[in-house]
RNA sequence: GCCGUGGUGGCGGAAUUGGUAGACGCGCAGGACUUAAAAUCCUGUGGUAGCAAUACCGUGCCGGUUCGAUUCCGGCCCUCGGCACCA
């Protein structure tokens, strides 16, 4: 008998799929289609990682086995070649990032392979492809004319490492940068903008209508951060004639405790203008806390000791409820970018107020009290808010003994009648830092002219190229590379024809990801006549990374797609990694929303459903990383045990969405499994005649499991399940008989292709004693067979085993029938008769009997 | 501080409309095969006591509901992830 060596066989397979073509999703097909993303790598000089492999792996059983069940499966991949990882590493090796990233994508492209996964290879793309990217910035184009793309002087984070300017959402709470964590600080600087902020609302609400994995929704909602409340006047004491205003304006969610306001607070920026209003005895020391503050970070500002500091700029307006004055404060802890810059002080309800009222002696009011505890000198507003009992008004006026939730309701209605408030919401969720100062990225495809100002680029002239550049380092000057490119950047202006720039920032590496699994669908397009070809289809590789091909003028490939976008669209399952739920995932869904307004894609949401999968852990249960030394490389683990044992192993080291330390014994137990089911597999005939009853079974609880696994995403517990099959299978005399040995081999074919396809075909040639014909025959392949029915009623006919308890521990079990189990009286017969329970019931009065049809029956006495 | 996850054998984990806790894998122990080792196969494996049948204990901690709780409720501790002066 031949001996299991996946290495014989695995990469013939690779090779026969591809050039077969049978994972080929196909446009408007009649069978229902399934979309099953994953997200596409950036392929940097490190290989793919283990992380990868749980994720495709995961999502390629899935693909074969819906594929089995007669849906039209779509499983693309692709590269985000732009961007910071590939530039960096482009700079390590001292070769263009152009050079380097066609270098990594073959590497990758390669790996994708040998793991097996079911990819449609025609619909590859490269985000760096400029026959891609001048769909991007199409796009930008699309939303400077609506008007969403601006461009904005804005304090921005700079990373001095990376060179580059970073999107909040790219810096951690730390204020490192997530890529190279080392600290960023805050600069001023002209940027370009995408308001995604517009946008919040929808973001937000929409969440109702797609299936997320709950915490990756939450994570969203928090991050966009809609809260409700109320614009407040206070009047300015004193100026009743200002022309900027006679008051000032706070933003509160706790219009509730406004009788307890003593004081308000601005922040600096906002102080600043106010500097008229400040008598002329407190000038200077608030002109002097104003400067410092100013010239604090915003890192600074975060991170020092949360000690609050302010001065009193001699400032007073009037609390509209209480109508007492009340003095206003300039304090660096407000924020000049969220609500109005400015707070109203309830020291009472808010730990912040109480500490600064501590500390410069303000009055303390309480203005709600919970209804049993009578002494209170602080109660935190957040627990009124949760609080189940009353919660009271107190000193409130007229107000005075109402609850919290319905004062709220009345103060709000008499202050917008009397004109003084209004009901305002506001967003956490910030504009969205479009500019980056690298050189691997798209080009913004816009120009500066003296006369014109911003003049977008012409849609019949993109896309625009990023030229080839000796010098692509960083400048550290807050300009792009591109920059010192003057042949590129002098241009002419195509609306005055005179003298204009180029802009020479570059977009973030999200651009590219925005859309593209649009970018999948886009097929029959003329320009895909261009590349190399990828086999017997016919049909070739669109997207070619190469900085020099040519790029004819065309149309518009959204509209052209449209049919095709209404048949995929959305995607039914989107997978990747919760590092991307603020990012990536919040970007994409804002500029496909975008795609839907301007009627360009069917839905307004583009996935259906989210998942992500958990973290691999080094062997020692820390991160991998270089540094530490605990890295696995995939490619090792195939070398070694097969792609087969790889995926599997993947598949079964835990839950998918749980972090899990990589385990070397781990992956030889699932070694040891593939090798069993070799062994047994390829026994003579003669052994495999017929199935026992009890092996028949088995088998059929184990298709049921293994199939309602993979939908539920349980893929550990469905690989366990075909263990326990094949320890029956090994401790039964006859074994599996060919027809169900095929039955087996089905089910296990979504994890391990390799093998299954293998003992598959030798199957099918020792029993038709014909050569494979892969051109000839549509379905030659395991992986295009269906999926295995099994019989119901083998399962339901099953002995079941009803245990007996006595005050609820378990004494005995007996064996029932089908029939037998929903009969009480006989069950309760039996049970009382039972040598072991007798013991516990001799002599005892039975108060009650519980009985669960099928499971047990209690005695309690 | 806030939001979210999770806490089960020596280890990764399984089982929750409340119903045999520990599937499956690893590790470990014993046995078979072998001159020997590796590999493979078989058996055992939560803890305590006992030759054994068996009994008691056992799902982070404390309490509650229930005939019965890993599962539900109340309170607390810890891990990991996210956010953080957001009014």
């Amino acid at each position: 008998m031949e001996k299991y060596n996946p290495s014989e066989f695995e990469s013939k397979w690779v090779k026969v799929w591809d050039e077969a073509g049978i994972y080929k999703a196909k446009d408007f097909d009649s069978k229902p289609k399934k979309y099953i993303l994953f997200e596409f790598p950036y392929p940097s000089g490190e290989r793919l990682h283990v992380g990868h492999g749980r994720s495709y792996t995961a999502l390629d059983a899935m693909a074969r086995k819906y594929r089995m069940q007669g849906y039209n499966v779509l499983l693309p991949i692709g590269w985000d070649a732009f961007g910071l990882p590939a530039e960096n590493y482009a700079i390590k090796m001292g070769v263009n990032p152009a050079v380097t990233t066609k270098e990594n994508v073959a590497n990758a492209k390669a790996q994708v392979k040998s793991w097996g996964v079911s990819i449609d290879w025609d619909r590859e793309i490269n985000t760096t492809d400029p026959k891609y990217y001048k769909w991007t910035q199409w796009i930008f184009l699309k939303l400077l004319e609506k008007g969403l793309a601006y461009q904005s002087e804005v304090a921005v984070n700079w990373c001095p490492f990376c060179k580059t300017n970073l999107a909040d959402e790219e810096v951690l709470a730390d204020g490192t940068h997530e890529r190279c964590s080392n600290q960023t600080e805050r600069r001023m600087q002209k940027q370009w903008v995408l308001k995604i902020t517009a946008y919040a609302e929808r973001l937000l609400e929409d969440l109702k209508t797609v299936n997320y994995l709950p915490k990756i929704r939450i994570q969203q909602e928090n991050w966009i951060g809609k809260s409700e409340g109320v614009h407040l006047k206070f009047e300015l004491k004193g100026h009743p004639e200002r022309s900027e205003g006679s008051s000032l304006t706070v933003f509160t969610t706790a219009i509730d405790t406004v009788f307890g306001a003593t004081f308000m607070v601005i922040a600096p920026e906002y102080a600043q203008n106010l500097h008229e209003l400040i008598p002329a005895n407190s000038q200077k020391t608030v002109t002097e806390y104003i400067k410092n503050a100013l010239k604090k970070s915003e890192l600074e500002r975060q991170t020092q000791d949360k000690t609050k500091t302010g001065v009193d700029t001699g400032i007073k307006v009037i609390n509209p409820l209480s109508g007492k004055e009340i003095p206003v404060f300039v304090a660096d802890y407000v924020l000049s970018n969220y609500g109005t810059g400015a707070v109203m002080g309830v020291p009472g309800h808010d730990t912040r107020d109480f500490e600064f009222a501590q500390k410069y002696s303000l009055p303390v009011i309480i203005v709600i009290k919970p209804e049993e505890n009578e002494v209170i000198d602080f109660w935190d507003y957040n627990k009124i808010k949760e609080y189940r009992g009353k919660s009271i008004l107190i000193n409130s006026g007229k107000y005075d003994g109402m609850t919290a939730k319905e004062a709220k309701e009345k103060l709000v209605n008499e202050l917008v009648e009397k004109g003084i408030g209004e009901k305002t919401v506001n967003f956490h969720l910030r504009d969205w830092v479009f500019s980056r100062q690298h050189y691997w990225g798209e080009p913004i495809p816009v120009l500066h002219c003296p006369k014109c100002g911003i003049v977008p680029i012409p849609e019949d002239q993109l896309p625009v190229k990023l030229p080839y550049v000796e010098k692509y380092q960083p400048t550290g000057t807050g300009e792009s590379p591109l920059a010192q490119m003057t042949d590129w950047v002098n241009t002419t202006c195509p609306k005055c024809g005179g003298p204009a720039k180029r802009e020479t920032d570059t977009m973030p590496n999200w651009a590219g990801s925005n859309w593209y699994f649009l970018g999948y669908l886009i097929t029959g397009h003329p320009e895909r006549s261009e590349g190399s070809s990828s086999g017997v289809s016919g049909r070739t590789v669109w997207y070619i990374p190469s900085l020099d091909s040519s790029v004819s003028p065309q149309n518009d490939i959204f509209s052209e797609n449209k049919d095709i976008f209404e048949y995929w669209m959305p995607v039914d399952l989107y997978n990747g990694g919760m590092e991307h739920t603020t990012l990536h995932l919040l970007y994409s869904r804002f500029i496909y929303k975008f795609l839907y307004d301007i009627g360009v894609v069917p839905t307004s949401e583009p996935y259906a459903r989210r998942t992500s999968h958990g973290m691999v852990l080094g062997p020692n249960g820390e991160k991998m990383s270089k540094s530490r030394g605990n890295v696995i490389n995939p490619d090792e683990t195939i070398k070694a045990y097969g792609s087969d044992t790889f995926r599997l192993y993947e598949s079964f080291m835990g839950p998918f969405d749980q972090t899990i330390a990589w385990s070397e014994e781990g992956v030889e137990g699932c070694y040891r499994f593939l090798r069993r089911v070799w062994v047994l597999a390829s026994q003579g005939d003669a052994l495999r005649n017929q199935t026992s009853q009890s092996l028949k079974r088995a088998l059929a609880k184990t298709i049921k499991k293994v199939g309602e696994d993979i939908d539920k995403m349980k893929f550990n517990t469905a690989v366990a399940a075909m263990m326990e099959l094949v320890n029956a299978w090994t401790a039964d005399k006859n074994g599996l008989s060919n027809e169900d040995l095929k039955k087996f081999l089905l089910i296990l074919a979504p994890f391990a292709p390799f093998i299954t396809e293998e003992l598959w075909q030798r199957d099918v040639e020792s029993l038709n004693s014909g050569n494979l014909d892969v051109k000839n025959s549509n379905r030659w392949s395991i992986h295009q067979q269906s999926w295995p029915k099994f019989d119901p009623k083998l399962i339901e006919d099953e002995e079941t085993i009803i245990v007996i308890q006595v005050n609820g521990k378990v004494r005995s079990q007996i064996r029932a029938g089908s029939k037998m189990r929903e009969a009480r009286s006989e069950i309760e017969a039996l049970a009382k008769s039972n040598d072991r329970v007798l013991k516990y019931l001799e002599g005892k009065e039975i108060k009650k009997v519980i009985f669960v049809p099928g499971k047990l029956i209690n005695f309690v006495i």
